[in-house]
RNA sequence: GGUGAGGUGCCUGAGUGGCCGAAAGGAACGGUUUGCUAAACCGUCGUACGGGUUAAACUGUACCGAGGGUUCGAAUCCCUCCCUCACCGCCA
């Protein structure tokens, strides 16, 4: 969430950037100022009364140490005077803090200069393409035809067990899927990225804390015995590795890597690109995140995307780097760039990765706080982005890399994977 | 799941109603001195939100797991929840 003071002393810039992200109700930026004064001036009461009962409680104990009583009694008379004067301003107090947190909270972060003005995903900016679309041979088909012939992964079996968006990976397909995920920590950890093994569930304090909750809580599964949520993205457990932390400047740039299931409810998007792998319920990805210095967080991102599409280029897949208008932007990002593999037997561009720089939007939410020597403590700024999303990779490497005689296996993934080739 | 003991500052750890935002030790940081990769000594050493100031200084409130309660006054008493440890039960 944004910064009261911030957004005080930047009302009209505000404004401005949320017209870039296309968000409506600009009526909330007045309202969190008004709700911001009455705190204040709250406070400022409840504090002067506070004072007033807490030096009248010392003179109390002073005066009946004295053997003083009924001095003592008179004071306390005058003591409960202003708690009963108190009560209300506390409870106003505690309302008023509430209403300002959950009116914050609703406004989305602010785009960087770089985002384009769009506001749907045609008006992204492509920034780059690299590799060539590669012409198929003339029996080509589609991964979830590929998987059948080859028997690597059983959508069938996954609705059995437990429901549509549950594949089930098998004898090459699971050993595929295996090797890149270890192929993708390796080369994420050799850039200087250290691995985590979350939770894959989370409590309500870290959904928040990225900005699952309270307004994508439907996008959730939710186990609701004890109230934890399955972590859509290993970047809900992970960020909030650090939550209430005051770091070292001296400990920037935080480099974090994890392999992790992630699970979604993608509800409202039944119908759409849904074949195959395109769209799952539950899927694996490896991800990286990065805690920042604030003046160095948009190098920090730059050097992610080009961390992600060397990866990509290793898998000598075709992709675009798109880098998305402030329309089709996720509520808490400042910037960010979509990768984009092109799947040939689809002839469509599948999203693979989302390399994003979210400023202090979620440190504020979680205190993500660094000091400098002798300084006052301020808040990281976060990033994170996919390296890379399993089951659209997946399908792109086996209908890219598909012939008459198998399935190529990329060079950097045959050790991994044991083989060369699919048959 | 049951029973018991606990949760205090970066760490260890004292504190069972007012003198406690909190002893002491350690770590860290700054300095002095000596100087075979170190010791000694001195100092600094929480956060948030207000007031105040050009900025400071200064000052108020809150925070001793979280939330509530009792009291003139709570780290200290009571309740609920969370977590940790020990033992028992169950179990990969």
């Amino acid at each position: 969430m944004l910064q009261v003071p911030y957004i005080r002393q930047n009302k009209e810039l505000v404004l401005e950037k949320l017209a870039v992200k296309h968000f409506k109700e600009t009526h909330l930026v007045d309202e969190i100022l008004a709700l911001d004064d009455k705190r204040k001036k709250l406070t400022l009461e409840y504090d002067d009364t506070q004072a007033q009962v807490n030096s009248l409680s010392k003179e109390i104990g002073k005066l009946m140490a004295q053997g003083k009583k009924e001095d003592g009694e008179a004071m306390r008379a005058k003591v409960n005077e202003l708690k009963e004067h108190l009560a209300p301003v506390n409870e106003a107090l505690n309302a008023t803090e509430k209403e300002l947190l959950d009116t914050l909270v609703k406004l989305p972060n602010l785009p960087s200069p770089l985002v384009p003005p769009g506001k749907t995903p045609e008006e992204n900016v492509e920034v780059k393409q690299h590799g060539d679309i590669p012409a198929l041979y003339e029996g080509a088909v589609p991964h979830w035809d590929l998987a059948k012939k080859y028997d690597l992964i059983d959508f069938e079996l996954g609705n059995k067990i437990t429901g549509s968006g549950f594949p089930v990976y098998k004898n090459k397909g699971a050993r595929l899927q295996r090797a890149m995920i270890q192929y993708f920590l390796d080369y994420n950890i050799n850039a200087g990225y250290m691995e985590y093994a979350p939770p894959y569930l989370v409590n309500e304090t870290s959904a928040f804390g990225t900005g699952q909750l309270p307004d994508k809580e439907g996008q959730m599964y939710h186990a609701t015995e004890d109230n934890f949520y399955l972590i859509p993205t290993a970047e809900v457990p992970v960020t909030n590795i650090y939550r209430d932390e005051i770091l070292k400047d001296t400990e920037l740039p935080i480099r974090m890597t994890a392999y992790t299931p992630c699970f979604r409810r993608e509800a409202g998007s039944y119908g759409k690109d849904v074949r195959g792998l395109n769209r799952v319920h539950q899927f694996d990805k490896v991800e990286l995140v990065q805690l920042a210095h604030p003046e160095k967080s948009y190098e920090a991102l730059d050097e992610m995307v080009a961390h992600v599409e060397s990866l990509l280029q290793s898998l000598q897949l075709p992709y675009r780097i798109l880098r998305l208008c402030g329309g089709d932007m996720s509520f808490t990002s400042a910037l960010t760039y979509d990768f984009e593999v092109y799947s040939a037997a689809q002839q469509k561009w599948l999203e693979v990765s989302s390399v994003s720089n979210f400023e202090s939007y979620q440190s504020n939410r979680m205190k993500i706080r660094f000091k400098e020597a002798n300084g006052k403590p301020q808040l990281v700024h976060t990033l994170n982005g996919s390296s890379l999303a399993l089951p659209r990779i997946m399908a792109c490497i086996l209908e890219n890399n598909q012939t008459a005689e198998g399935i190529h296996i990329p060079a950097v993934l045959q050790a991994y994977f044991g083989a060369g080739k699919i048959q």
